[in-house]
DNA sequence: GCATGTTACGTAAACGTTTACTCAAATTTA
DNA sequence: TAAATTTGAGTAAACGTTTACGTAACATGC
């Protein structure tokens, strides 16, 4: 159907090794073989088989990302820093939807490995020791976004959880407030979960202030609803608070929405702070203050390592990004 | 490096013929030779490689999709239901965002020629006779998404951009509205400006109400921040309008974010109706009320589309899928 | 006992590149 | 001018599969 690197060198009379080489810019050919060459490309409308180069080369410009979710607008925000930058290395990017479901992440990686991708991005992801023995036989680079693992050398671009917590919690307590709530998402998960209920803590003792257990209510995950059904529980526990740290911006649009349902006032009432900085958290009313987590720059420093792992083969550091609180309206000055 | 069929073959002792055809299921050999092939393909921890086959087969079990945006809610919804059905059929997806600019989309229709992708996705993008002729030369199936073509003959899947404007606007006065404003989007844009407008002007009309051309507001694009800056010019213009009919939610949103800055209570002084139902409609203070397109089905019906005409290599009818209203709480009785 | 069919496999070509070797011709150097 | 080097190019192997074709061994039917 389509021609082939033999179609271009018949007709211009030449070997395909020096169409190849035109091609790759390699050198070796006059600037007469090399016009004629490119002449016959454009005229037969060759395009090289990636296939073809593959097999030889053993390498398939091509990276994987793998997302316990793709439609969320946390791992939008990622893979659009990852496609940038990957797209500038003149490599495409494929997404796997995990569902965060071991059997289909297996079947994931047993196909990427059939592609044999350049690389590999798990992002918000633990890793399990069976992913892991079948990462250490693909002998690709792999780089971990917005997780890390405790278990395995993998190297990993992420905020400090922890850190970045105890900088909210900070902050709301120097805007004033000294009864502080917290919805703390899935506590069993090793990386958001803990860690900010740590950091939390470790912000209120830091001033002196009690860790009350009945100011914090942990909910099943870090969504919309959760933050929703959430509110009314800490509430009710704890009616005194007049500030909360939501372990997520969805968490903390939620507990806003439930917030306005029960007639309570943000940030009149209550102030409430997030965490993540995703896009919907300007669209909240009252805008959403939060602590950022450079979500796209994360995904192009990940991508980053990658390419660099790929060509220099050698380790490569972690990175801690730096996190910001974002102020805008849903915290008061008392 | 990694192990290959021969390595299989001589491990077992038989010829790489019958490696391959236990690999597929081909049949022709007998119980006792796909035991030991199989055993010796988990004990080399062999995979096949797809260059090889891609290379024999001209088939890469890859589509890809471009999107002029892949961090937004919209085009992650899509692509959710892309990748899940692509993932059924045992194939990946290659991501692309073209940033609706030009050069940049030739480039990754180029790139997923040579890389030989069985198929094409092309989410709110309107093709150029560049892209058509490019398209055309990769002899690969495409199907738009959430556009169409009325120059070249594409199929797509979308909703009917028109209708359901009407829809959202004949419901705004079903509920009693009879000044009812409009915020447009980007009106150049041929599949979702324009055929709103119609929509509503033509729900208008069908009801025997004259349009005002100063109850319409044309914003840059379907944006939040577009939303934001155009209420105030639509309410300046029409200040007696008592709903807004919203090109999109992001704008929708905009608007009530407006609203709320200038005073004005959703739904008892102003009512709104947005378009699409992202997840941010639901966390929309209140929730809004919506025309809904069906997005990730939309996403896993173009998919399966895609694998028709690859299977089948037939011509595939179009598929408008129908829009439904999501009655929130943004919208009030009159 | 022979013709025919079936089963279970092997051989080798083909897919479209890249690249290590060659090598003649042209050019430079001594 | 002879030797040495550079330039421009060709030949063929290799990458890892699939598959058309060939063929022993064995079974079946009469």
């Amino acid at each position: 159907m389509s021609s082939t690197i033999k179609d271009v060198a018949k007709q211009v009379n030449v070997s395909i090794a020096t169409v190849s080489r035109v091609l790759n810019g390699q050198g070796g050919y006059s600037k007469a073989t090399e016009a004629k060459v490119l002449n016959a490309i454009k005229e037969l409308g060759y395009q090289p088989n990636a296939f073809a180069r593959g097999l030889i080369n053993n390498k398939s410009n091509t990276v994987a990302i793998l997302f316990p979710e793709v439609s969320s607008q946390f791992s939008s925000k990622i893979l659009r820093g990852v496609e940038e930058t990957v797209h500038g290395f003149g490599s495409s990017v494929i997404v796997c939807n995990t569902a965060s479901h071991g059997q289909r992440t297996m079947k994931y990686l047993q196909l990427l490995a059939e592609k044999r991708v350049d690389g590999i991005l798990f992002v918000s992801e633990i890793i399990t020791e069976e992913y892991y023995d079948k990462l250490e036989s693909m002998h690709t680079p792999v780089v971990l976004v917005a997780t890390e693992s405790y278990q395995y050398p993998l190297p990993f671009v992420k905020v400090d959880d922890k850190h970045a917590a105890f900088t909210a919690t900070d902050y709301l307590m120097k805007m004033g407030h000294h009864k502080i709530g917290m919805i703390s998402g899935n506590k069993e998960d090793i990386i958001a979960g803990q860690p900010r209920i740590d950091g939390y803590k470790q912000a209120l003792a830091n001033k002196g202030l009690t860790f009350d257990e009945k100011n914090i209510v942990h909910s099943k995950g870090f969504s919309f609803t959760d933050g929703l059904d959430s509110l009314p529980n800490l509430l009710e526990q704890a009616p005194d608070i007049t500030a909360v740290f939501a372990a997520s911006d969805a968490i903390a649009m939620g507990a806003i929405s439930s917030a306005y349902k029960m007639g309570i006032k943000i940030p009149e009432d209550l102030s409430v702070i997030g965490y993540d900085n995703l896009p919907i958290s300007e669209m909240s009313i009252p805008p959403l203050t939060t602590v950022a987590q450079p979500l796209e720059k994360m995904g192009s420093v990940a991508a980053n390592m990658l390419f660099s792992m790929m060509n220099a083969g050698q380790k490569i550091e972690s990175r801690i990004m730096s996190h910001t609180i974002i102020e805008r309206e849903s915290v008061r000055i008392l």
